[in-house]
DNA sequence: GGCCAGGTCCAAT
DNA sequence: ATTGGACATGGC
């Protein structure tokens, strides 16, 4: 197999891809095997190295954000102190450029669910209405086009639920070409255009603005980050997602989403806010 | 077994 | 302008 090498310094690919940002990879002893658009490729990282085929250096520049000037990320991040421990839990954490369309359909999917099975059912999705695609030994499915994504009685039966029929509604604008715009217009406006979509609302399309389009100042608040930020920065006081939106906004502007994500990884990974007690003492049983 | 999961929508304050 | 429930399904 041809692969061939990039250098990359201040990135990291393990923090980057399970970070929950994305759930189309799959990792076999430290390569990770991928799935964006029509392409199926494989990297591994060794050092500040990585190694890959299935792709060419452009499509993963763009698709791992190596274009993105991490040494001024990093340091503009790291003036604010509160920031330091999620920022050392996961250093090199980048923000992906997904495909805007798979990363629609994705967020969607991922409404009150939970990261395995919002990767399983987009597998489900890709199985069934999906192009076979093979690397060299390796095999997946593309994620169906908008075209393919019609059929809500199918998407039940895959067990989408109540996500199946945002999902064709989605797949139907998109076929309009709404997706297409998106890049031309300011958040604002780019905002109100997604959350268009039924299944859109503020919380989707700030991770599809972040995730898909490199606005690296859209803050998706999901019930880890609402949890986080009350504790950090409300003093315990639950507040309106709105009043979160802008205090990101005033404190990391064009950053507030990259800040976000080290946030959301952190505080599901480090054990600092998942320390609900494991082992209770059994209830006696009643009978 | 009830609660919660990278929420959204709609109706009733 | 806020708030409560319904919506499917699965894991713990």
């Amino acid at each position: 197999m041809n692969s061939s090498v990039h250098h990359a310094p201040r990135f990291n690919l393990k923090h980057t891809l399970e970070s929950g940002q994305f759930f189309r990879y799959a990792e076999h002893h430290g390569a990770y095997l991928l799935l964006r658009g029509q392409r199926l490729f494989r990297v591994r990282q060794d050092g500040e190295t990585l190694t890959y085929d299935g792709a060419d250096l452009w499509f993963l520049r763009e698709f791992l954000g190596l274009d993105q000037d991490f040494a001024l990320i990093e340091r503009s991040l790291r003036r604010d102190r509160r920031l330091w421990e999620a920022l050392d839990f996961a250093p090199g954490l980048r923000i992906l450029r997904q495909d805007p369309w798979e990363c629609t359909a994705a967020f969607i999917t991922s409404i009150a669910s939970n990261i395995p099975r919002i990767s399983g059912n987009i597998a489900d999705m890709a199985r069934e209405y999906g192009v076979p695609i093979r690397l060299g030994a390796a095999e997946g499915h593309t994620f169906p086009r908008p075209d393919r994504l019609d059929d809500e009685a199918g998407l039940r039966r895959l067990k989408l639920g109540f996500r199946a029929a945002y999902l064709v509604q989605a797949a139907r604008l998109a076929r309009s070409g709404i997706l297409e715009e998106i890049g031309s217009l300011s958040y604002d406006d780019a905002k109100d255009t997604l959350m268009v979509i039924p299944g859109v609302a503020e919380k989707v399309a700030d991770c599809v603005l972040l995730f898909a389009y490199g606005r690296l100042n859209a803050f998706p608040v999901d019930t880890w980050i609402r949890k986080v930020m009350i504790r950090m920065f409300f003093k315990g006081r639950r507040v309106p997602d709105r009043a979160i939106r802008a205090f990101a906004s005033e404190r990391w502007g064009d950053l507030a989403g990259v800040a976000q994500q080290y946030l959301y990884h952190w505080s599901r990974r480090s054990g600092a806010f998942t320390s609900r007690p494991r082992s209770l003492p059994a209830p006696a049983r009643t009978r």
